[in-house]
DNA sequence: CTATGGCACGGATT
DNA sequence: AATCCGTGCCATAG
């Protein structure tokens, strides 16, 4: 049998070995640690050792290997990621403390007043001074998304007012920024925001049915069914859900205030765990990346010694069941590496070529395949296509977006038509698009230009209509 | 007649 | 082998 011949490549021995390496690959962090905790309650052979930390940040340490940033030698090159594996005891997005100073924008007003006080004075001057404690009452009943959590209803009981009058308070609570604020539910912030939307801008006309009627389909991102409801097709379907996602915000708080045009990160996306976590070691332009590849348990998995020990002097009826739930765990072990260093190779790489798009955003996004990465690392394409599906990675700017899309080939060419119909004074047909497109390099038919402007939610010209921003 | 969406085909990707 | 994506052709709306 063929022992491993690479480098550092661990090479699978067996078939069984394979099949499991590439069962685990494609498994996300929260599917994963499932599985290793249905492992570990059922073979006595595997144990989990907890991680240790680092002395100096505290940061636990995936096996014996010391603290990957803080004995980092002083040389440090913009092309080198960081890569390590970090396993988490938690299962909520975090940030980097260092990564954390940096601000997006600027222009935030340093004194940052809390929500409620924000709302209440927009809507101070247009309330009746006997519906101030109303407006009180359902601001201060927000949850940390924007959305009430309390029943109208519970509000005009208490108060003894009229239920109509609770929700007149709450139309003019909604209607101020951050829009939708106040909405029993993330479908009513969703129809508010459309409603404000569809006065500056056209709409698409089934947008309001989608909302209404396909809520749970949309945030599962089912466009068969959700054309089938409102008879369309499926491809229709997806333009009115993207559409929706780059528009609108179903978490009203969750978004800076302000801008009415949100670039909402796809909201019914975050609440997925990234398996990827990229941060900067430091502020600087040329700091290198660090990459956290999240390791669903707190500790590191291994065969139990003891167990290993216990077998020699296994009674002979137990022998053939210890032994192989012996060779069970030790397969289990051994392909758990082989995940994890197919994936920190993985994400050493795309991290070295997509470092303009992690830092810089959509615009410099590489043109990659995943054939081309299968061989530069020498694995097969299927392995990277496992390894890349179903995983969120979570960029520097706090954004998680799918890990699919550092091999998407249209984002370039989708944000540079968003900028050109931005920037452009005239309204634009496809094909003038189409040529303006050609002439920054990137050579699209007609068709494909208006397929790009579906996918971003834009309409067509003769119903779009410019406004200048605020 | 122009601009755009639907459908389907072929090649690339997974 | 199945799926996705860009594209061409045609129908339709304006």
């Amino acid at each position: 049998m063929l022992i491993q011949s690479q480098s550092h490549t661990l090479r699978p021995l067996t078939t069984a070995h394979l099949a499991q390496t590439m069962t685990l690959l494609g498994l996300t962090v929260i599917e994963l640690r499932q599985k290793i905790e249905g492992e570990l309650a059922s073979n006595p052979a595997l144990e989990l050792v907890e991680s240790r930390r680092c002395p100096t940040c505290h940061r636990p340490l995936p096996g014996n290997s010391p603290c990957p940033l803080c004995s980092r030698p002083q040389r440090l090159s913009p092309d080198q990621p960081i890569v390590f594996l970090s396993p988490r005891e938690d299962f909520h997005p975090y940030h980097h403390d260092i990564s954390s100073e940096e601000l997006p924008d600027d222009n935030f007003a340093p004194e940052i007043e809390d929500l409620p006080h924000y709302v209440l004075h927009q809507v101070a001057v247009e309330l009746q001074p006997e519906d101030r404690p109303l407006a009180a009452h359902i601001l201060t009943s927000l949850d940390e998304d924007g959305l009430l959590s309390v029943p109208l209803s519970e509000i005009s009981i208490y108060h003894h007012v009229p239920l109509q009058r609770v929700e007149k308070v709450l139309r003019m609570i909604q209607h101020a920024e951050p829009v939708g604020v106040g909405s029993p539910t993330p479908q009513d912030a969703l129809l508010v925001q459309l409603e404000v939307l569809s006065e500056s801008r056209s709409i698409p006309p089934l947008a309001i049915q989608a909302i209404k009627q396909g809520m749970s389909l949309l945030s599962r991102h089912r466009y068969e069914e959700l054309g089938n409801i409102l008879g369309i097709s499926s491809l229709q379907a997806k333009e009115i859900s993207q559409f929706i996602i780059n528009n609108l915000n179903p978490f009203p708080a969750r978004t800076h205030w302000g801008e009415v045009h949100q670039k909402a990160s796809s909201p019914l996306d975050t609440y997925h765990f990234p398996d990827l976590i990229i941060s900067r070691l430091t502020n600087d332009e040329d700091s290198p990346l660090v990459v956290e590849i999240a390791m669903p348990l707190f500790g590191v998995l291994r065969v139990n010694p003891l167990f290993r020990e216990a077998l020699r002097q296994a009674p002979a009826d137990k022998s053939d069941q210890w032994r192989s739930d012996l060779e069970k765990a030790e397969l289990f072990v051994k392909c758990i590496q082989q995940r994890n260093n197919t994936i920190v190779r993985l994400a050493h790489r795309l991290a070295v070529l997509q470092r303009d798009f992690i830092l810089e955003g959509d615009a410099y996004l590489m043109p990659i395949t995943r054939a081309r990465l299968s061989k530069e690392l020498g694995v097969h394409e299927s392995t990277i296509s496992r390894a890349v599906s179903d995983k969120a990675v979570q960029l520097p700017n706090g954004k998680i977006v799918p890990m699919a899309m550092f091999f998407d080939r249209s984002l370039r060419i989708r944000t540079a038509l968003k900028q050109i119909i931005n920037q452009a004074t005239t309204t634009l047909s496809d094909s003038d698009i189409a040529e303006l497109l050609a002439k920054q390099g990137y050579p699209v038919a007609r068709r494909t230009v208006a397929k790009y402007r579906a996918m971003e939610g834009i309409l067509p010209a003769h119903l779009r209509q410019h406004f200048l921003p605020n």
